[in-house]
DNA sequence: TTGACATACCTAGAGATGCTATGTATACTA
DNA sequence: TAGTATACATAGCATCTCTAGGTATGTCAA
């Protein structure tokens, strides 16, 4: 069966949702959920410390505001230093995944030549 | 600046390694470096006790072998089970990768689509 | 109305993994 | 002979994610 997969990369996935909209924590479990066809099953115990860690450097801003279900929910807004943050680390991953693929196709026994 | 790689799959990758021939640690340092165009500098405390865990596995098997110089060298040959093992965490990383990929895609900061 | 479930946020502690720093030793070369 | 490259190894630290638990509200069916 196949393997479980780990977050490796929370802070740039977090980064990379908050860029298109506002949300708050748990619509960003379902969305990220939902993105990576249900690859990333992120839990609560890595989201919410990421998120905090994120506000304490200032890459997010977070914000109350009431949902039409009349429950309070707190809103997490990417800052302007967010945004940089996000692109270097996208590019970073498109240097780390591309070497890891150079890598692998190095490889004779996984025919990915 | 360009932010330092982290070797977050060393053991995907070292298994990737061996599946061509067989390495002894230091050139499986140098030839990692190469593969990945210097992208990956594995460090010894890093790869040495991901070798002893793969042989506490049965994933690797290790020998010495005098080289041309003269030095005792350690080889490390990949198992049956190292292969199959190498088989299910490529395609992991395919999964991972892949999905990592399919949530920056629908980040319209990163103008990825 | 009450129980189950989804929504919504949070944290402590454990576990896994990679890095820093260091030690040892040999071979080559300037 | 001093420096650099080769070659293996480990202890302790740091970082990151997960497990497991807690708290609370809204919705819906029995």
């Amino acid at each position: 069966m196949a393997k479980k997969q780990t977050m490796d990369h929370a802070q740039l996935l977090v980064l990379s949702l908050l860029a298109g909209e506002d949300m708050y924590g748990y619509q960003m479990i379902v969305e990220l959920s939902r993105r990576s066809d249900h690859t990333f099953e992120m839990k609560e115990g890595t989201l919410y410390p990421v998120l905090h860690g994120l506000e304490r450097e200032g890459l997010v801003e977070a914000y109350q505001q009431e949902a039409p279900t009349g429950r309070v929910r707190k809103y997490y807004h990417l800052t302007r230093r967010g945004t940089a943050s996000l692109k270097e680390e996208a590019q970073a991953w498109q240097t780390y995944s591309g070497a890891v693929n150079a890598v692998l196709r190095a490889c004779p026994a996984l025919g990915l030549a």
